[in-house]
DNA sequence: ATCAGTTGTTTTATTAGCAAAACATCGGTT
DNA sequence: AACCGATGTTTTGCTAATAAAACAACTGAT
């Protein structure tokens, strides 16, 4: 039978042989450091600066905690620290978080914009899915997103179609398989 | 400033002031926990019958984390173990599958057929994502899909339009925000 | 200068999820 | 009967991510 498995079950646990062959790009981003990043570039905009406690605050967690994780932070080096303790985004952190903002953009603006989810649904479900989303995906997302709300005709009027549809159901179940 | 979290960063701990309105719902559906599932449901249909074993092997896992992961889905009450260690999903269990199992395939058929993602990406992708999406995501990118994949003119015409424009760009860069 | 509040760190403990290894059980061979 | 293999469980240990509490260091007001 398949293989069920999909690429990443695993949560912690040692390096697999199916990992071996990226064995010190580390690269996986969890939602946890996603956010922990997220909240120093969003700090550095609101405030200024961005501190530990500030970072702790910002995600309701204790500073404690965000102690811990902002120094494997500094050690895999996506955070800097200032002479005084204020934490900077290092270049590669600002990549990361530059991609995982652009995806969770796009995906809020089609579940929102698109599909006609109320705002907060449309919140919620791109920032569960944001850091997870491959390049690809992001990158052709973004693709059909532009298109779909352009001013080209097509698009236009493949939108007012499908709205005065959705309309007309306004009370959808959720049926199951066999999309 | 505003909040920066998002429904559930939280990957353990105790439960929270904001959470004890559903205290006793525990409905949170891990990645880990849905595959296990959906690996039941698949050898129930691959092999007439799912033992821990058969999980541990689909999922590549360890038998030994397999029987407790189980242990734990038996205490919940989604899965239900035969006189003889065969393991079944329980009602509540098969309903978390289907819905687990409609976004997958809803998600895959939207990255595949319509962004043209190639099948493998298509399927990691849509494995990340699955257990995450809320229900009503789920319903509308249905409708959208649908749609979108029907014989309906004006969603051939933009489709057929979308992909033109896609096969012009051909290599496409990831711009950042602003979308 | 002292005292209170804020900040950052460390230590201890929890949960989820895994591996590895030891163990027990059952079933079929020989 | 003895053995082997497959199966299921338990124990121990690991990582990530959190809380909680204790601690140290700095900051500001009085």
């Amino acid at each position: 039978m398949a293989k069920l498995s999909c690429a990443n079950i695993r949560g912690g646990g040692h390096m697999m042989v199916s990992d071996v062959w990226k064995e010190y790009e580390s690269n996986e981003i969890s939602h946890s450091v996603a956010h922990h990043l997220t909240a120093i570039h969003e700090l550095m905009d609101d405030l200024g600066y961005a501190r530990v406690s500030d970072v702790a605050r910002a995600l309701e967690i204790t500073r404690g905690s965000a102690s811990l994780t902002l120094k494997a932070l500094k050690a895999r080096g996506l955070v800097v620290e200032d002479h005084n303790k204020f934490l900077k985004l290092s270049e590669d952190g600002r990549r990361i978080v530059d991609s995982i903002l652009a995806k969770r953009a796009v995906v809020r603006k089609f579940l929102n914009e698109v599909l006609k989810l109320d705002e907060h649904q449309a919140e919620v479900d791109a920032c569960k899915v944001e850091h997870l989303l491959s390049a690809q995906t992001g990158g052709q997302l973004l693709h059909f997103v532009r298109f779909l709300l352009s001013d080209d005709p097509t698009a236009r009027q493949f939108l007012s179609e499908f709205w005065s549809r959705l309309d007309q159901k306004e009370e959808w179940q959720w049926p199951v398989q066999d999309v």
